[in-house]
DNA sequence: ATTTAACTGTTATAGTATATCATTACTGTA
DNA sequence: TACAGTAATGATATACTATAACAGTTAAAT
């Protein structure tokens, strides 16, 4: 997960090892809680982990359900200060228009993402495409706004779903 | 907790006159309507005028706070159905990020819109930049994304509040 | 005037998120 | 090690956002 290469979307059907992906995402936070002097602590990395292994983003209560089997007495703050943490730190994304959640595909730098999110098979892409993030800013700057926070979410058929359904 | 949608700020457009706004709005939702053979009823209309009257985006719930004080079993679907009716026309926007609903301002056309929003006022300006449409939709269609549904959310500092505060 | 479809009323409930205070666990320091 | 201070979690309650389901009413078109 280097921070030059990886601008392209990639969706769950892309046939990669997902386990395997998992575990990547949580060695990286492990690595860089460390170097940050913050604790992924046993709670706040299960629910990462929980996030990743969804393909799909995952509401807060889903998390809860799953983290309820195997943890006695987790309530939605739990769920929600370990989801609030990882946000902090970019573990996470938050999908405000589906209420949802979804793994940082490159938490090493904070940055604001782009999402396409596909309606039939409800995974979520992640772009850091630069020609937005410029057409935004030129945009934002023209009326002299102060951008602080980015939401931009494109909802629609990812390339696999198109072919295979409708 | 209320939420207190007594906004004060329009920026972009400081000091203009909201009650013309907010009139002349409505007269233009009676000729859409009329024009598409739909319905505005009176309390579609009323709930539209209480969206345009806050300026700031509005929730549900501070709709029908409002609603209730000349409507009599005013309840949360009487909300929802006439906001439901107004996104479906066009006439408000949705802004997934604060769970919350706008005036369009060019609701003869249908159009996805992208959102600066204030976080100091509170305040919503709606752009429609052709640069940002061909940015996104360049960007998904590499991918063989095909767009449904838009959602751009930018948040920070209006020009106003930029000067006189933070 | 009658039929039919659209709209609204009403009650109940689902889904999402936070406030608050008590308790436990970690961190740094004497 | 013992202690104090801070961070994290437990636990309960509640606020906020949205929809389901069915009954009753109004408007439009025959």
């Amino acid at each position: 997960m280097g921070k030059g290469n990886d601008h392209k979307a990639r969706f769950a059907e892309d046939g990669h090892d997902h386990r395997r992906c998992v575990a990547e995402a949580l060695e990286t936070a492990d690595a860089l809680c460390a170097g940050r002097g913050v604790r992924l602590t046993k709670l706040r990395r299960r629910v990462l982990e929980l996030v990743w292994t969804s393909h799909a983003p995952i509401g807060a209560y889903d998390v809860l359900r799953r983290l309820s089997q195997e943890h006695d007495g987790a309530a939605p703050p739990t769920v929600y200060r370990a989801l609030d943490f990882l946000l902090e730190q970019g573990l996470i994304h938050r999908i405000e228009s589906l209420n949802a959640f979804v793994g940082c595909a490159d938490p090493a730098e904070a940055h604001a993402s782009q999402f396409l999110i596909c309606q039939d098979c409800g995974a979520a892409a992640e772009l850091q495409d630069p020609a937005i993030n410029r057409a935004l800013a030129r945009s934002a700057g023209s009326l002299g706004f102060l951008v602080k926070d980015k939401t931009v979410e494109l909802r629609g058929l990812c390339a696999h779903c198109r072919e295979s359904g409708a």
